[in-house]
DNA sequence: AACACGATTTCG
DNA sequence: GAAATCGTGTTT
């Protein structure tokens, strides 16, 4: 098998597991077969129900029902109709909490991340414990990780709009 | 059935 | 500064 990171990890709380991935190697393994690793720079957490900027803050719908799933599912979502923001489902089942990978070393930006790694709906639902398009292993040594406010919730409220969950090194 | 809008990016 | 572009949640 390979180096990849377990259950238990992604099982942790989102405010754990976000800024623990960064530095961490995100692999990428495309239908001809070559493999591709990133190494991951920039994170969000968005946690349940009660944080106003995560999509179940208003229950189970369609679209965010694989933030219900147990951690280690991927949730892939289309905003602006055009950009695939991806997502590492973090917690337990039914704990609705999630990771937006925002950045990748020399990707900046979510909908850039997708793009390049040409990843959109389909990996909705995805496993990292066993797919063979992607998984993430342990990487790098970490460097200093710095923390703010989260981008693009204005809608979110004074609170959740500047609590400091948005993670990156520098 | 219709409408409003977004965890963004790109162009002018 | 503003457009692009469409699935989803909400309202009618």
């Amino acid at each position: 098998m390979d180096d990849r990171l377990d259950s238990e990890f992604y099982s942790r709380d989102v405010l754990y597991v976000a800024p623990a991935l960064l530095g961490m190697k995100l692999i990428r393994c495309y239908p001809a077969g070559e493999k591709e690793i990133f190494i991951i720079s920039e994170t969000e957490a968005y946690k349940g129900t009660e944080d106003l900027a995560c999509h179940a803050s208003k229950g189970l719908t369609a679209r965010n029902r694989i933030m219900f799933e147990r951690g280690g599912h991927l949730y892939l979502y289309l905003i602006y109709g055009m950009y695939w923001m991806m997502n590492v489902v973090t917690g337990g089942r039914d704990v609705p909490q999630a990771v937006l990978i925002r950045g990748l070393k020399e990707i900046y930006g979510p909908g850039r991340v997708t793009r390049r790694l040409q990843i959109d709906g389909s990996f909705n639902g995805e496993d990292l414990l066993t797919s063979r398009k992607i998984w993430i292993e342990k990487g790098i040594k970490k460097t200093q990780i710095t923390a703010g406010p989260r981008i693009g919730i204005d809608y979110a409220g004074e609170f959740w709009k500047n609590v400091p969950w948005r993670f990156y090194l520098k």
